[in-house]
DNA sequence: GGGTAAGTGAGAATGATTTGCATTTGCATA
DNA sequence: TATGCAAATGCAAATCATTCTCACTTACCC
């Protein structure tokens, strides 16, 4: 990557609206409330959730979500590409809106903060010695700069 | 990625002792069957296999091995960064051997395909906006020269 | 060769994820 | 606005990869 200057994306609320369209329509037709609910939890978290939390913030928008439901969520937004699924570092799987597609991020193991990297470092086209290349991941892990100033403070402490 | 020659690194036979050395050392102290019988089918494999896969081959070298070995061998593995773990397009989920550590491969989602890729296109040092990497991942995902072929042959036929 | 800690196999347990099915809901049409 | 139908849902049971338990075996150091 040499010197090349690289930013996390900021967490863009503008896109918001069109983007929870897109997210309905990746689920089907029916714009139902817990469909709503979940793809307005997944879209307003700047982190991974595990199931268990994106149930429990869905239900605060649309009471009787249950988890089945979350998984057929998850099930048709990764079909279509915009979920990602990492293993955070307490050893639970977290799950996160990936609005661009494009799946290049950084991922907080300690938080579960997953921030899409712009503008993309990779492009998928070139052939690799005759391996089609369909599509491409690229995943820095490591600790965002929240989660890095509280353990320095606990060395400071303890 | 712009116009840079990338290559698939060719399978390296010369490497495999001194690898099979690192790999059990990370399993621990003592040489027993199992673990060299599990390490060497994972060396010898170009490509993601399946827990059963890797006991049913690891059994023609050590008879009585069992999942839960498996399972242990891959924990340890992954613990010392030398395992790469992805579900291919049958829903199956893959486990291979990263002689190299740096987790750069191209995956081929037909038959489990995993070569590595060289030389690194990514660099772990860089941060991002705060962010402290500790290690990075990228994949790219397709369909190998051999399988492409093989569905090209499919669609004239069919 | 003997002692001991580590490694192992078998099977049970676990827990995330998926599925079946009766019921409910959204949406198009009358 | 009322109605019909297909899609969506909740619940609970089923599935299945993975992990754990424990009695037994093995590797390794002395």
């Amino acid at each position: 990557m040499s010197a090349r200057v690289v930013d996390l994306a900021p967490h863009d609320a503008e896109g918001l609206g069109a983007e929870t369209a897109v997210a309905l329509a990746a689920l089907g037709p029916a714009s139902t409330a817990p469909r709503r609910a979940i793809v307005e939890v997944m879209l307003a978290a700047s982190r991974l959730q595990t199931p268990e939390e994106l149930l429990h913030e869905a239900r605060i928008r649309a009471p009787a979500t249950s988890l089945a439901t979350v998984y057929r969520a998850l099930e048709r937004l990764d079909a279509a590409g915009r979920v990602k699924r990492a293993t955070l570092a307490s050893g639970a799987v977290g799950y996160g809106y990936c609005a661009t597609g494009h799946h290049e991020h950084a991922i907080c193991l300690r938080c579960g903060q997953l921030q899409p990297i712009r503008p993309c470092l990779v492009a998928d086209g070139p052939a690799l010695g005759g391996f089609r290349v369909t599509s491409h991941v690229l995943e820095f892990y490591g600790v965002c700069a929240r989660c890095a100033a509280e353990s320095d403070e606990e060395g400071v402490a303890g």
